[in-house]
DNA sequence: CCCGATTCCTGTAGGC
DNA sequence: TGCCTACAGGAATCGG
């Protein structure tokens, strides 16, 4: 499913193959997703020319000037099953791909996604004053995130450390897999109550987050089941794992049986031994 | 404000 | 080669 790295991984994937392209033609076929697509999507972007793309917390950013689109902006967003990727003009759509743009020089961008939770939506305005992306917190990345913020807007919070940290307002694109191998990687139990950790702990983990979202864009994502970047290969993130999906087996770094708990009504694999 | 629950969707896994 | 159910989850939304 796609989190931060994956989203990365499909815009390193697919910047080379559209940006500066012209979109000739736009194929919907599925208008239900989870914004539905705009009725005047094709009008809007043919004749368009592709600026330079841009990732938001899980958001694919695509800067458009030219034809009826001066200025605009598509938001793209992957939901857990989607994906972005580039076939050549003629490759048969297959079930759930529901958008084509179809670009000058014989590629088409193509969008599939099952479960449908994505979306394609246009922005008019400058994206910023989407109310999708004004309220987000820090990229885990940059240097506005670290244990020092953590720290200062967990006090007097009772929610559980883990679901404080897929919270977008604290810091975005730290989804299920990443926010347990992060707790994991510092020794922080995921059911601690957030406003009950020590600076310290949150320099920790804040160091964690970020090594393991490093990591896993390095490796190209995490392939769970069918996630592939932009020019279609799978991530190999997935052997790397320590905790996500293993409830049950041995802990890596002990032997301890690694547990099974919800938290935010999300699944928590975490180690009673290491993790503390 | 804080926090937990609900909702959207479909492919897959597991029980029988 | 089958049927049925539970589960996966990002983020918006609602209710207490």
């Amino acid at each position: 499913m796609p989190e931060l790295p994956e989203v990365e991984t499909t815009r390193r994937g697919i910047a080379p193959h559209i940006e500066g392209r012209e979109i000739s033609e736009v194929i919907v076929r599925e208008t239900r997703l989870r914004v539905p697509v705009p009725n005047d999507l094709g009008e809007r972007l043919v004749g368009a020319r592709i600026g330079e793309l841009s990732r938001r917390a899980k958001y694919l950013l695509v800067p458009l000037s030219g034809g009826d689109a001066p200025g605009g902006t598509l938001l793209w967003h992957l939901g857990m099953s989607g994906s972005l990727r580039i076939v050549r003009v003629g490759e048969l759509p297959r079930k759930h791909d529901h958008v084509d743009l179809v670009l000058d020089g014989g590629a088409i961008l193509r969008y599939h996604d099952p479960r449908r939770f994505g979306f394609v939506d246009w922005l008019v305005d400058s994206p910023e004053r989407d109310p999708r992306l004004a309220r987000l917190g820090p990229e885990p990345l940059s240097d506005a995130f670290d244990g020092e913020r953590l720290f200062a807007l967990s006090r007097g919070r009772r929610v559980a450390v883990k679901p404080f940290l897929m919270d977008n307002a604290v810091v975005v694109g730290v989804g299920n897999i990443y926010a347990s191998e992060a707790l994991f990687m510092a020794g922080i139990d995921p059911r601690r109550a957030a406003g009950r950790i020590s600076r310290e702990r949150f320099d920790r983990l804040a160091a964690a987050a970020r090594e393991v979202l490093a990591a896993a864009i390095t490796q190209g994502g995490t392939t769970l089941r069918d996630f592939v970047g932009g020019t279609g290969e799978p991530g190999y993130f997935k052997q790397r794992l320590n905790v996500y999906g293993r409830h049950g087996q041995p802990c890596r770094r002990c032997g301890a049986e690694l547990r099974l708990v919800t938290l935010g009504q999300r699944a928590s694999v975490y180690c009673p031994h290491c993790q503390t």
